[in-house]
DNA sequence: GGCCTGTCGAACACGCTGTACAACAGAGTG
DNA sequence: CACTCTGTTGTACAGCGTGTTCGACAGGCC
């Protein structure tokens, strides 16, 4: 440290650091390095170009300290997993195709709550795809997540085709997975390309395409 | 070389490199680098984490020949889309909603086609997406691909809009997106999870749903 | 004061990247 | 055969990033 050498500059490289306030300087670590991958990502640098050693930098930490609480870098990632888990789909999961807040008017309300998530969260989101397509530990819990959603809108058409509500053609397994991942890639694909005007249209559009496409499909 | 110390081995390594036939030595390299990378891809390995090393061993190709043919890694894969520019999309480009290849029919045969296309080449073209989510030269690409794709679909919906056959209120734009985007996805899942035998179901649900979903979709 | 826990900075070994360069092999030419 | 030209080869090197180790140190606690 620059203590050893100039006394009087000793806490100097302390100042950006939150004064360590007791037994949880852990979770006070673990949260400047999130912060710190967050506001990089924020800046528009892509995850896999990101460095360890840029992100210690933005963070303030020091290399040792950084490597006594991730095993390395995909597991921060995995930590900021956490702090997601559940909280994407719970819009749809709380959706169903009859009742009050059902059908088509629900499903649309829906998709703009995810689209309105997707966007506040965009940077971070957008690094689970990217990581999972190269990483087998963020591809656990990224696809295990799309899959529990996957299981659930299988689940949900396959219910509305007991009901003959849903037509008894449609292939549960394989429109459930045109809408989750192909869903997800469109809204991730949307934001990027729209400013934020045609979020609500956007909105409107996927829930017709899977209603009329799937749950309402004309026999 | 070994040729200095051994003579006797002199061109034991050159066993698996094809013999050079004349002036085309520089095609022959670029096509074996390709060909490693194919191989590797093949073998499972994500081509994020297949170091340029690796390539050259797979290739039997020294360093320095490797780069005085490519800048750098990515560049590999420019070189590996220009055999596949064009090649992905002229199944839909063909496609039109009215006429005798047209129609539903026309849709499901075009998508079979496309989900054979995509399982015939899987490791390359998921290598296109994995890269192009962290890469801005193969992204240029690749998007690119994508983007005249959709642009395509947005032409033929809003002349079927103008034909009074797809409803007016269909948002072309938005979706095209969701059908570009999110199908060229979901295909990429439905490869990495089903063995083949659902692919004439899985080609049946994606033209069921952008054609009850978009194109005749129900006012 | 002394102990404990956790952070810090420095150093290290390792692997990969991209460059530079001299040696060399093959083809073509006279 | 000698000679040139082109393109490949092996090696060496600088630079960077990773993950580990370790002694120094600071703050909280008894």
């Amino acid at each position: 440290m620059l203590g050893r050498v100039l006394p009087t500059l000793a806490r100097m490289p302390s100042i950006t650091r939150s004064g360590p306030s007791g037994a949880d300087r852990r979770a006070a670590v673990e949260a400047q390095i999130l912060a710190a991958v967050g506001r990089l990502l924020a800046q528009g640098s892509t995850y896999t170009q990101i460095s360890v050693q840029r992100i210690l930098d933005e963070a303030g930490i020091a290399r040792s300290t950084f490597y006594a609480h991730f095993r390395d870098k995909s597991e921060i990632l995995s930590k900021l997993a956490e702090t997601f888990r559940q909280r994407l789909y719970q819009f749809t999961a709380n959706w169903s195709p009859e009742g009050p807040d059902g059908g088509l008017a629900g499903l649309e309300n829906a998709f703009r709550q995810i689209i309105a998530f997707h966007r506040e969260h965009f940077p971070v989101l957008a690094t689970f795809a990217e990581v999972a397509a190269y990483d087998a530990s963020v591809q656990d819990f990224y696809n295990s997540e799309l899959r529990d959603f996957e299981a659930n809108v299988v689940g949900k058409l396959r219910d509305e085709q007991a009901e003959r509500r849903t037509p008894a053609d449609v292939e549960a397994a394989a429109a459930a997975r045109v809408i989750v991942w192909g869903g997800t890639r469109a809204i991730e694909q949307h934001i990027r390309a729209d400013d934020g005007t045609g979020d609500h249209s956007f909105a409107a559009e996927l829930a017709r395409i899977w209603w009329y496409g799937a749950f309402r499909r004309p026999s």
